[in-house]
DNA sequence: ATGGCGAACTTGGTTCGA
C-alpha cells in the first residue's frame, strides 16, 4: 500500500501536474494540502477518471486538504472537531487543515500545520497552539486506534540535518525549538518518522523556495513527511522523495513524499 | 536589512506562504 503526501500550492494551477504524477506514481492513497479552493470549484472529475475517490475539506484562497484514495475512506472526519468538542477546536476549524479517514483499518490524518510566519508573530503562537490542539486531537483517536499515519506539510524541520543551512536555526521559524519540542511532544504519544527508518542522510528536502535559485542550489528543508504508530512503523518497507514534479515548468515549491507499507 | 517568487483576490496592487 502507498500513502503519498504533497502540498500542491493550489489544486487549480497544479491538476495537470497531479494528473501527470498520478499516471506514473498510481499511489493508494494521495494526501495533499494547500487546494485553495472552495469546495464547490474543486476540479474532482480529473482524479475521478483516474479511479479515485475525493474527499475534500477546503475554503477561499488558503489552507484546505483533500484526500484521493483508490479504495472509499470510513469514518471520515472534517477539522479537529470531528473529534475533539471544544470552543477551541471549532476556532481553529475556521482554518481548514486537518482531514482524517480510515482505510484497510489505517486511519490516514492529512495535516497542513500552520506556518507561523516568524517566531515573533502572532501566527507563530496561533502554530504553537494549534500543535497543541493537535496533540488532544491525536490522544482521542489513539484510544479508538492504534494504526495511525500523521501525513502532510508540518512546516517544521525536526533536525537540523532537515535544512540545507541550519545556521542561526533557533530564530528561524520551521525550526525553533519551541515548535520542535511541541512536535516531539505529540511524537512521543508513539509516533515515528517513517522517512528517517530508510536513511540517516542529510540533504534530502521536500519543499524549496521559490526565490534565489533554491531548487537548483538544493537549498531546501524537509518539511513534509509520514509520522506512524509502532504497529505501522514495523511494517514500513520504504519512504522517498521524488523530487522530479518540482523541476516540471509551473512546479509547486513542495514535491510529493510516498511511504510504501508492507 | 530587504527582497527575491508564485498564487489568490481586491484584477493591479496587496497579502500570504515558507
Amino acid at each position: 500500500m502507498k500513502i503519498a503526501t504533497w502540498n500542491i500550492n493550489s489544486i487549480r494551477t497544479r491538476k495537470d501536474h497531479i494528473v501527470q504524477w498520478l499516471q506514473t506514481n498510481p499511489v493508494d492513497i494521495l494526501c495533499l494540502q494547500e487546494t485553495k479552493v472552495i469546495d464547490k470549484d474543486f476540479p474532482h472529475s480529473f482524479f475521478e477518471d483516474l479511479g479515485y475517490q475525493i474527499y475534500i475539506y477546503g475554503q477561499k484562497a488558503y489552507n484546505g486538504v483533500a484526500i484521493f484514495s483508490k479504495i472509499p475512506l470510513e469514518s471520515v472526519h472534517l477539522g479537529f472537531s470531528g473529534f475533539l468538542n471544544t470552543e477551541k477546536a471549532q476556532e481553529f476549524d475556521e482554518q481548514k487543515r486537518v482531514l482524517t479517514g480510515i482505510v484497510n483499518g489505517i486511519a490516514i490524518v492529512n495535516l497542513y500545520v500552520p506556518n507561523g510566519s516568524s517566531i515573533d508573530s502572532d501566527k507563530y503562537q496561533y502554530k504553537l497552539n494549534w500543535l497543541n490542539c493537535l496533540k488532544d486531537y491525536l490522544k482521542i483517536l489513539l484510544t479508538q486506534t492504534k494504526n495511525i499515519c500523521i501525513c502532510g506539510d508540518f512546516n517544521i524541520a525536526l533536525e537540523d540535518i532537515d535544512i540545507h543551512n541550519p545556521k542561526n536555526r533557533e530564530t528561524h521559524i520551521m525550526a525553533s525549538d519551541a515548535e520542535r519540542q511541541a512536535l516531539q511532544s505529540i511524537l512521543e504519544l508513539g509516533f515515528q518518522d517513517a522517512f528517517r527508518k530508510f536513511t540517516t542522510e542529510g540533504g534530502q528536502f521536500s519543499w524549496w523556495d521559490y526565490r534565489q535559485a533554491s531548487f537548483r542550489r538544493n537549498s531546501g528543508w524537509r518539511i513534509d513527511t509520514h509520522y506512524l504508530t509502532s504497529s505501522l512503523y514495523e511494517v514500513a518497507s520504504n519512504s522517498i522523495i521524488d523530487k522530479i514534479p518540482r523541476t516540471w515548468e509551473q512546479p509547486s515549491d513542495h514535491t510529493p513524499v510516498i511511504l510504501t507499507l508492507e
